[in-house]
DNA sequence: TTAAAAAACTAATAAGTGTTAGTTTTGACG
DNA sequence: CGTCAAAACTAACACTTATTAGTTTTTTAA
């Protein structure tokens, strides 16, 4: 019937991966049929597979090329002449920026992944704990030139890269938030936490010991439930 | 052949709905099929229901039975005499003790309730959302009292959650990190950046030239790629 | 030991899955 | 207009899905 329509610059082949990244997020990848994605172009489905190779070369095509975005970055900022907290802060507000830009793409290779087939699955997973490794990498020296506190550097990365990737659900409220007001209170949280010296002493010191019995209350509750 | 056994002091239906946790989080809820869970178990599928409703029941019972927990403790907190930013420490205490304690089941209640059917799915989101908007109260009159910086509430209170909500990978790495050092590390960053005065000048200030143009090449790249 | 209830089993259903084969339509160019 | 390739179509396949029906086995209790 009708045909696919290619964007200005995009390919057949993009715009289909566009609107499977579209049902990706909204439905899952497995929940999302290739049915599905030809009817919400206009086409049926036999018709994508002169585009493309199969459903999991979608996902893989997705996934590898958000992976690709972030590793450059990275690299660009590890070679830079910047103070360690402010390679941190420089990659934060980029992912953030993708985020607001690509949070479909963005979505599905952060929760989807996991349909990915061998060898993509390991390919990506191994690309994932490098540029988390070398994330640390640069916390752990912010730590040892006292610009950064005394944390663990692994939950440190883990921390911001969760938060950061929590936007998606915020984006989908469609909370038209301007995307600078979300940046800057995101960047004063996680950098503001981040600057040495952290002040975990005080944190620690500020629970009084009716908070402490509430909380000990719920814990029980759930601990009697498991067994 | 095999009968289902059941746990000390779990019925038939939690063992299923424990197992069914387990799978849902590891493959994702589609992509798990009842055959799945009944041969996790030892039985075949059909039996299952002799003890469950359906499969998106199963769904139901593990998002409901979370989100009952967490509500639970949001009321208490509420009505507790501590600081604002106590309460907020609070609460963030008793998300990361339960992730660590029933990770599957919130990993499931975070990521696969979009599986929901109705009238479920409307209910969980203004669970969710009813939530939320509490977290934000407190957070607000925080910021009120001078206890937390001038930040957004609503941006203060996903920043978080979705912090928190990264625990799961984390776990899932095997790191048999302590948890106490994990919540100590935790709530060190998200404490730290929450309190009063946020520095969000002293941030912005650090940023120099050389990084901004890293940045801006980037974004440019992406935004190329798009059109 | 026997009767009743619980829970397992096998067989089957209707619907949906990704994908292939073969055919027809479309659109661009000479 | 006629040609050729690109890309749509229909039909079909081999499988998998959640779930039901009907039956047999196992456990409980008297």
């Amino acid at each position: 019937m009708a045909k696919i329509i290619p964007g200005k610059n995009g390919s057949k082949k993009e715009v289909i991966t566009q609107k499977a990244a579209t049902l990706f997020r909204k439905k899952g990848f497995t929940a999302t049929s290739m049915r599905d994605i030809a009817g919400a172009i206009g086409v049926e489905a036999p018709s994508l597979y002169n585009h493309i190779e199969s459903k999991n070369a979608i996902l893989k095509d997705i996934c590898f090329g958000i992976a690709r975005l972030f590793t450059g970055n990275l690299r660009d900022v590890e070679l830079g002449p910047e103070l360690y907290l402010v390679k941190i802060e420089s990659i934060i507000r980029f992912h953030i920026s993708m985020m607001i830009l690509e949070y479909e793409s963005i979505y599905i290779s952060d929760h989807e992944w996991k349909h990915l087939p061998e060898p993509f699955l390991s390919d990506f997973k191994a690309q994932r704990r490098n540029y988390r490794t070398r994330l640390a990498a640069i916390v752990q020296k912010g730590i040892e030139n006292k610009e950064i506190g005394a944390l663990d550097p692994d939950i440190a990365v883990f921390t911001i890269l969760s938060a950061i990737g929590g936007i998606e659900s915020w984006q989908r409220t469609g909370r038209k938030t301007d995307a600078k007001l979300l940046e800057e209170n995101m960047v004063a949280i996680l950098i503001g936490g981040l600057k040495y010296p952290p002040e975990i002493k005080w944190v620690n010191g500020s629970a009084d010991i009716k908070q402490k019995a509430v909380f000990h209350k719920n814990m029980t509750t759930i601990k009697n439930r498991k067994s």
